[in-house]
DNA sequence: CTCCCGATAT
DNA sequence: ATATCAGGAG
């Protein structure tokens, strides 16, 4: 089977089991940038514990800024790399009202501007929160998934992006990159893949014969 | 490439 | 005890 078609079967079956949308929390686009932010290395499961609280605190991007460091950090302190993020977050905000108007921008080339955001933040943002298909989010479990799917056969983050870009529908862009998280989330780990629950069995270069 | 960080699995 | 893990910055 060619990639191209490939693809969209692991889409057509993927939708079937997963609903697709994150399970981050979140409101607003604001919202969900300072949710994906904390998410790096880090489970949606502890960032939404998190954000519960801060979400209440913090409304806006000058909300934020009006806080000392220390207490930002103390905030999110139960989150890894709690030092940096509340950095990032600070930054973010900053540049938010400085040159976007006080509002989240919608494009990649804005987006990894912020720091904290790289590619797969910022195409996080993109989809979720706007519904704009620009580019593939490739994180650990993207990455892992359609290389064993044989989807891709690159090793680099960007690499794989392109390449994922290059053989699936620009439409389907988005909702690619939640079911392949999603997937490699539950079934497909890193290690001990549940091979039989899955339903891209029959399909995987890399099932146990 | 190294650092940032702590929960969870082994 | 220690290895691993939902990235990004410098």
């Amino acid at each position: 089977m060619q990639k191209e078609e490939l693809v969209v079967e692991v889409i057509r079956r993927l939708e079937k089991v997963y609903p697709n949308k994150l399970e981050l929390n979140f409101k607003n686009p604001f919202e969900l940038l300072i949710a994906v932010i904390l998410a790096a290395q880090t489970t949606d499961a502890k960032v939404n514990h998190v954000t519960e609280r801060l979400f209440k605190k913090y409304k806006t991007p000058e909300d934020y800024l009006r806080v000392p460091l220390e207490e930002l950090q103390e905030d999110i302190s139960s989150i890894n790399y709690y030092r940096n993020k509340a950095k990032y977050i600070k930054g973010a905000c900053k540049m938010i009202i400085e040159d976007y108007g006080g509002e989240v921008p919608k494009s990649i080339e804005e987006l990894t501007r912020l720091p904290g955001v790289g590619r797969k933040t910022a195409n996080m943002i993109l989809y979720n929160a706007f519904g704009i298909n620009e580019g593939i989010a490739v994180d650990t479990h993207t990455a892992r998934v359609s290389k064993r799917l044989g989807l891709t056969e690159e090793e680099k983050p960007d690499k794989i992006e392109q390449e994922l870009m290059q053989i699936t529908p620009k439409e389907e862009w988005g909702k690619l990159s939640n079911l392949l998280i999603l997937h490699g989330r539950y079934i497909c780990t890193a290690k001990n893949p549940k091979h039989k629950e899955c339903v891209l069995y029959d399909l995987c270069p890399s099932r146990e014969s």
